[in-house]
DNA sequence: CGCCGTGTTGACCAGTTTCAAGATTGGTGG
DNA sequence: CCACCAATCTTGAAACTGGTCAACACGGCG
């Protein structure tokens, strides 16, 4: 099971090792954890652009992405901004949080979400040993794509920064989705996630475009040539 | 109690509002904790700049730092190198990573470790609430610092990020402990922590030695001597 | 049809890196 | 204790990447 699989599904079986078999106190099983999340769920939509909270509001809810993207940022003071994930459908977010929310969550397009009110998410979770496992699973592959992002933004080129963009797209889309990528995301969406202008991405496109490394027939639409080159410039290999 | 405390110290009371009260099996209680961890770990030594495990290697142990201080690291393989995190004595690492490391972990300094076996780690943690939380909080705050420093590395400049790494030194020593900073770590570990190279990091903190906003007696030592002004550098405000 | 938001391209500029030359520090052995 | 060596740190000058500013293109919509 990939990582990208992980995050989005629920987990048939122990994501770690563990010595010993913790008990429940309600009936176990994947499909009975997707029910007891679903029935404290509920759905709510957000037109694109929209806020769903702000960095420091309490934290009241846990969100599973149902539909759209959403994105996670970061605001300074004078107006730059730190996109620090893309929450594609399936994702959860918000779901371990401290009391307040440590980011800005905004819909990339217009979304609908399942919300979960905390309270009751940290119990259902607290009572089933194989959702606590899925949680925290998940939350240490937030960390690890994190520091991932740390690499991409510390340690690599507008080249290298856009090919691991590109390659993350097309890893999380699954493999089978055929060539074409939607990206819902603007330019300066990207721009604001890499750490670049949103000129230096165009120019970096334009040139992937050139180099017949990707074709861009239209501004959100966008199809890998050479994958392997691009894994290799995503990899600084090249 | 400050997010720095709370990564360092057991937790008192529950970091996020938990509607039911779980059952434990085992003694409850903080001091009951400390002393179930203290029963599985084992005190192990590396010398500075020994490799504690590499990313990739399977995770066979969870660890405390005692004394000294640890870098978690990525390397591309063209060596440059990015680094997520510095742990302090008293800092958690690597304690509930997936089956392989996610980052290579380096002794700082001549480091002194506590080591818990992963199986045995995950025992007692699964066995007791308030271990669950404590680092269930700590996972989620390794995931706040970790996307703050997204945003220091994608949307600082030289200047702004040597000053949010030095008001993060102070601000992980404590209040408390005196107008000297003791730092162990090397211009090139600094460099890597932040994305730039060391000459950069040489030359921004001679600058602000130049303009009266620190003094360097010694290459690893450092005081501050005007915070405000540093803050509002770190924060982008001047 | 023309307007507005978004995307693209070009010319120039600034901040950071690169390359290179010293200075300082710490450790080792005479 | 001091001399020497290696490693690390500091500083300067030149080169380069990516940013800034500005003009223009494109596309959806009233």
């Amino acid at each position: 099971m990939s990582l990208a699989e992980l995050a989005r599904s629920p987990s048939p079986s122990p994501i770690w090792p563990v010595a010993g078999q913790a008990m429940t106190r309600s009936p176990a099983g994947p499909d009975m954890d997707e029910e007891a999340l679903r029935r404290i769920g509920s759905k709510i939509r957000y037109g694109r652009g929209e806020t769903i909270f702000n960095e420091g509001d309490p934290a009241e809810f846990a969100y599973k992405v149902a539909n759209g993207v959403v994105r996670l940022c970061k605001h300074l003071s004078d107006g730059r901004r730190q996109i620090a994930q893309f929450l594609l459908p399936g994702d959860f977010f918000s779901f371990m949080e401290l009391s307040e929310h440590s980011f800005t969550a905004e819909a990339v397009s217009d979304v609908t979400l399942v919300s979960f009110p905390h309270r009751q998410f940290e119990r259902v979770v607290e009572e089933r040993v194989s959702l606590r496992r899925r949680f925290a699973a998940l939350l240490s592959k937030t960390i690890h794509d994190t520091q991932n992002h740390l690499v991409i933004l510390g340690r690599q080129n507008a080249k290298e920064k856009l090919a691991s963009f590109l390659v993350m797209l097309v890893q999380r889309r699954g493999e089978d989705a055929g060539p074409l990528i939607e990206m819902q995301m603007s330019r300066q969406d990207i721009a604001d996630y890499l750490g670049l202008t949103i000129e230096t991405v165009c120019r970096v496109l334009s040139e992937m475009k050139r180099s017949r490394l990707i074709d861009i027939p239209n501004v959100h639409q966008l199809t890998i040539r050479n994958s392997d080159v691009l894994n290799d410039i995503a990899d600084g290999i090249e």
